[in-house]
DNA sequence: GTCTATATGACGATAGAC
DNA sequence: GTCTATCGTCATATAGAC
């Protein structure tokens, strides 16, 4: 019996090779994660490494996954305590906007993997990746929740309202990452333009009843709709 | 005589082995460049190279410094134009937007160095990196010249609208390129965003007096002007 | 001056001994 | 499971031919 007690101590190897090779990737840079480094401070030979892992790629990979199912979780639990409570489209989504940029900026090292392409030939498998498929879902269903509640326009796909959000808030967290990547969330010269962005968010896609001033005949087009217009 | 022969030749080389390096970078991925490959490419032995080149970072800081050259210049033609012929903001800022962001869609190697951070350890020099200074200045100098033409808020230092600007264009760009790669300006997903964005920036940033109905006094705060005020 | 030849040390990865 | 030994490749450096 204890069949899983050499699997939990073998998980727990895991962990820790994947702890010490993240302070490895903070340290040296994404793309210059070494083996022998991670071993080095193991205080184990490179080639023990390949016992729980068949090559560097697959650590990114197990990387990519412990980032991807941080992120959604931390996402998921706001997102959904946000909508249980707010009662309004810009308190909501600043506040999903400010956990999912606050996690991204504490965590550079995760952030760089799934966002950008920094490991040249590395592609994340359907496994690690099904954690970003998950969080594009349950975004994609919060911005139909609100398209129902009547807070932001319905009349345009929750798909095309994500994509121009996680244009938003994506280009917040690589601007802060390449610009100022020692700054934090709170001295952050661009994460301090969340709060405006959102409400040029909110005020773009606003319902149409929700205001007694409606932009429908603003000369300069107020809305992201006219987008596949041209 | 003839004494700038010889410096025109080793010009020629020069250029010629960016250009290798700028293919090899875009097969292997920017931080998998090679100089061995490079050499191989060019029928040449590997250490002929430092004979023009330094180092491998060496060989990255001039592609910096070639590529933000370039998009301050695509960039710098497009906005003096627009500048000189546009008779709207909206009008203006989708042509510079599109030129940016075009030249970023069919560069994604520089885009990749310029606006990631994809190489350990890299970092321009200040050389290579004026053009950027450049290109932060003159796109400055555009906004505060829209500033003076009334066509958008003077209550608002140029410097933070650009700052907002740059998370606009510089999140189409990021998106598109860690998620479709392959997609060409034309048909990207998220370059097809582009024009709503642009719309949606124009309008939050709209002067007061252009518009007949002004959003001072929305509930949900229109502009992003109050970011800093929370 | 620019090349070739050669050397060093680190890397990822594999084979096989204990 | 971890080790030693080893392979091939890489960036980099130096010495010396032409």
């Amino acid at each position: 019996m204890i069949p899983d007690r050499r699997q939990r101590r073998r998980q727990e190897s895991i962990e820790e090779i994947l702890d010490v090779a993240l302070e490895v990737m903070a340290e040296q840079g994404v793309a210059g994660l070494s083996l022998g480094e991670v071993a080095r401070r193991l205080g184990v030979r490179p080639p023990s490494l390949y016992g729980y892992f068949a090559s560097k790629h697959a650590v990114y990979d197990a990387e990519f996954g412990r980032g991807a199912q941080q992120v959604q979780a931390v996402v998921a639990e706001v997102s959904e305590r946000v909508l249980a409570t707010a009662t309004d489209p810009g308190e909501a989504l600043e506040q999903v906007a400010t956990a999912f940029i606050e996690w991204a900026i504490e965590n550079p090292v995760y952030s760089q993997l799934l966002f950008w392409r920094p490991v040249p030939g590395f592609e994340p498998s359907p496994a690690a990746y099904q954690p970003a498929v998950d969080l594009i879902e349950l975004s994609t269903r919060m911005f139909a929740d609100m398209q129902e509640r009547g807070w932001i326009r319905a009349d345009v796909p929750a798909e095309e309202i994500l994509r121009d959000w996680t244009i938003l808030t994506s280009g917040i967290i690589s601007q802060q990452l390449a610009n100022a990547p020692t700054d934090g969330f709170q001295t952050g010269r661009f994460t301090a333009a969340l709060p405006g962005l959102v409400a040029m968010f909110v005020a773009s896609y606003a319902a149409a009843t929700s205001s007694p001033k409606t932009n429908h005949n603003s000369t300069t087009g107020k809305g992201p709709r006219n987008a596949d217009q041209r």
